[in-house]
DNA sequence: TATATAGTGTTTTTT
DNA sequence: ACACTATATA
């Protein structure tokens, strides 16, 4: 029996209010998964719908696995039949059902930001020649069509709007087409699709619509536009839908989350109850009251104040150390000094960060004082070119649909084809309606390419048609590791330098276990099936009891089927989904990827002016706003302990910066006393006009330029002789001082005349 | 076609 | 500082 008496009123109250919308606003560490558990647990008690008729999204994998285990443990049999996953899964597995009805194939294949980037650049680079494709420019389609798709904003819908742009919409065009082309769809797209099929497909839309009883989502601060209409769709014939959020934990406004979701939730959802979480169960009085401080600052905000019964604890820490050296030191130091006492393991610390190129100097830190870490994030497992690659050839073993894939395999390793038959190639097959990679099998576009070249392409097709035989037959892991082998990519990789090849090597081991994994969960779920954990061909019953397996049966089946999922399954995987318990290694991650752990102790690294908050932000609208927002995500991590670090000057892009302590420390009664030196050159910074200015110049140079390692003096002038490691002897003939450096002139006997600069060339003086 | 060199643009990034 | 990529060169 379900024990509502663990709940607090509030959260009793959430969990028991079963009927109609329900807007939990919950503050952090006020037991918001609790809730969500709890809920589904006492609806399926109390009979008011069965577990295939409940759906619960969250955003990442992980949360997703964490709730369905809590909701296990909590109800026990028939757990494993409710919905539970991420928003972009629960699309994947409605497309692959339904969406042949709007004009995809439904083994579609899911391009990834990298495949994204890839796409734009092909358009960029096909619209001008002469126009260089900067990473900035094909950055700003990227954002601009996504930020469309979120807004559910479709080429035509787009065409009609005041805020339409050509060379945008040609852009966008262009993307859909090639898109299309492929069979593909990009992580918005699932999203949009879905919503664009349950729109228009009443067929789909009722199906989904009588099956879903209850609905509940998790952060549902981070929704966009897209994922607010699939959830109003979804739940429209009940419209059972709980929602949980914090607006205050509202980060990630740059990928399309609207905060209007939540603060319009009330006005969409007629007859919305609201329930409040404030009391906090994660962390001490002191580290809440911090907290608290730092994000009333922020004037959008529905207002709460987080409390706690628990004691003030320890004091948040603050120091103001010297540079990012010291900064690194004082963290290792800690960690140490408190593991000593016997009463921690490494797993009770994390490190937080804004962003992942702070992270180096930690971690050499870290490496120095034998402290074993783990840094989560930086570049995604699935997104490391050999992981890629690999994926690449199992998508075109799979269907070959992939042109995208195709080509990025067809010479890796090297083949010999080169760019300009790769174009031929692609040529042939446009002009003649077809596939890539069924122009390689084409016998009329091999005589285009000369015998020599037919020759290697031929070659490449019979690799691929060999290991394609396997599907089916041989396991997952067992294909990919023909692929390895088979193709020479091992070779390839060994052929670099040792660690480079060790490291790759061990990342495909382990995509080979992910894929054993898989399997076995998949047979597994085959036969808890013809064990009758459910039976679908009684048709008396026409509710099966596991929903997904109702699904999977529209359009699974074989072998070739698996493929399709595992390759959709681990585009959707991120980081953070693999990241294991492990209490011996420190956590190093960027505060965005810090969302919804807790720590015992957290330092939370680099509070100063331009970095924390970002100078990337400063001038945008609520920028700091957002910043705000994520200091108070990463400070309410933390259970026991809370360390503050503010470097005063720190080496950035190769240039030095002198650091103002971060306004969100000045917003901390009691933690800063500044003094008047720093108040001085505080007040300069922000109400100087000419500073204002300079601050411009910024994003280019270092204005604060304190000290680049420059020689002082030279031991050698001009005239003498010198020596260079590479272009060995020479008379110099010219010493001017650039200011940052020395600029030598030099001329060599068998070299002629060459300028460098002194701190690199170490010209060595001879006599 | 493969490799060496110069040039460039650097916040965050659940999927 | 450093990684990634466009361009020149062998």
């Amino acid at each position: 029996m379900l024990d509502i008496s663990v709940l607090n009123d509030k959260q009793a109250e959430a969990v028991q209010c079963t009927e109609g919308p329900l807007l939990v606003l919950a503050g952090a560490g006020t037991g918001k998964t609790r809730v969500l558990t709890h809920r589904v647990a006492y609806i399926l008690e109390n009979g008011l719908a069965d577990p295939y008729e409940i759906m619960a999204i969250t955003f990442t994998n992980k949360a997703a696995g964490e709730m369905r285990d809590r909701i296990n443990s909590l109800v026990g049999y028939g757990a494993e039949s409710i919905w539970v996953s991420t928003f972009h899964s629960a699309c994947v597995r409605i497309l692959r059902r339904y969406i042949d009805r709007i004009g995809y194939g439904t083994n579609f294949t899911i391009y990834d930001s990298g495949d994204q980037s890839t796409v734009v650049k092909n358009i960029l680079a096909g619209k001008s020649k002469n126009d260089k494709i900067n990473d900035s420019k094909k950055k700003f389609y990227i954002t601009a069509i996504s930020g469309l798709k979120n807004r559910l904003i479709t080429l035509d819908d787009y065409k009609e709007s005041d805020e339409y742009d050509e060379k945008v919409y040609t852009v966008y065009e262009e993307y859909e087409e090639e898109l299309k082309k492929n069979n593909a769809l990009d992580f918005d797209d699932l999203l949009l699709k879905t919503v664009m099929l349950l729109e228009t497909d009443e067929e789909a839309r009722e199906y989904y619509q009588n099956r879903l009883k209850y609905i509940l989502v998790d952060e549902y601060q981070d929704t966009n536009k897209a994922q607010f209409e699939l959830i109003r769709l979804l739940s429209g014939k009940y419209k059972n839908i709980c929602v949980v959020g914090d607006d205050d934990q509202s980060i990630y406004k740059f990928r399309g989350a609207d905060i209007r979701n939540i603060l319009d939730f009330e006005k969409v959802f007629e007859n919305t109850k609201v329930v409040k979480l404030e009391q906090n169960y994660r962390s001490t009085g002191n580290i809440l009251d911090a907290a608290n401080n730092v994000i009333k600052h922020n004037e959008k905000r529905k207002s709460k104040a987080l409390w706690t019964e628990e004691e003030d604890g320890l004091d948040v820490e603050f120091h103001r150390v010297e540079n990012e050296y010291n900064e690194a030191d004082f963290v290792a130091r800690t960690i140490k000094r408190l593991k000593s006492t016997g009463r921690f393991s490494f797993g009770d610390f994390a490190c937080l960060y804004r962003t992942n190129a702070q992270s180096r100097h930690i971690e050499e830190a870290f490496v120095n004082n034998d402290i074993p870490y783990n840094i989560v994030g930086g570049k995604n497992f699935y997104q490391r070119r050999e992981i890629k690659d690999i994926i690449a050839y199992l998508k075109t073993v799979n269907d070959g649909v992939d042109d995208l894939a195709v080509k990025r395999i067809i010479n890796v390793p090297k083949r010999g084809i080169g760019e300009k038959t790769i174009q031929n190639i692609e040529m042939y097959a446009d002009s003649n309606g077809i596939n890539f990679y069924d122009a390689l099998a084409d016998k009329n576009c091999m005589d285009i390419l000369g015998t020599r070249t037919a020759k290697k392409v031929e070659r490449f097709v019979y690799e691929i048609e060999s290991i394609r035989t396997l599907v089916g037959v041989e396991s997952l892991s067992n294909v990919i590791s023909r692929i390895i082998e088979d193709t020479g990519y091992e070779e390839m990789i060994n052929e670099g330098t040792k660690e480079d090849a060790m490291n790759r090597m061990e990342n495909l081991g382990a995509l080979i276990s992910k894929a054993i994994e898989y399997e076995e969960d998949y047979r597994e779920k085959l036969e808890n099936r013809a064990n009758g954990a459910y039976d679908i061909t009684d048709v008396s019953n026409m509710k099966p009891k596991d929903a997904e397996s109702e699904d999977d049966e529209a359009v699974l089946g074989t072998g070739r089927d698996l493929l399709t999922k595992f390759l959709a399954d681990i585009t959707l995987m991120s980081d953070i989904d693999n990241l294991e318990e492990d209490d011996s290694r420190v956590l190093m991650m960027t505060v965005h990827a810090s969302k919804g752990l807790e720590f015992d102790n957290v330092f939370l690294c680099g509070m100063e002016e331009n970095t924390f908050p970002n100078r990337m932000v400063l001038n945008e609208k609520d920028g700091v706003e957002e910043e705000r927002r994520l200091c108070y995500v990463a400070m309410t991590r933390a259970r026991k302990r809370l360390y503050l670090l503010s470097a005063k000057h720190r080496m950035i892009r190769g240039s030095m910066y002198l650091l103002n302590v971060s306004r969100f420390i000045r917003e901390i009664p009691g933690l800063y006393k500044e003094n008047a030196k720093e108040i001085q050159y505080r007040e300069r910074m922000e109400n100087n006009d000419e500073f204002q200015d300079a601050r411009h110049e910024f994003k280019r140079k270092a204005v604060f330029n304190i000290s680049v390692e420059k020689i002082d003096s030279l031991d050698y002038g001009v005239g003498d002789t010198v020596r260079h490691m590479k272009f060995g002897v020479g008379e110099v003939k010219e010493i001017r001082n650039g200011g940052r450096d020395y600029e030598v002139t030099v001329d060599f006997e068998n070299y002629g005349v060459k300028k460098m600069f002194a701190s690199f060339a170490k010209l060595q003086k001879l006599d």
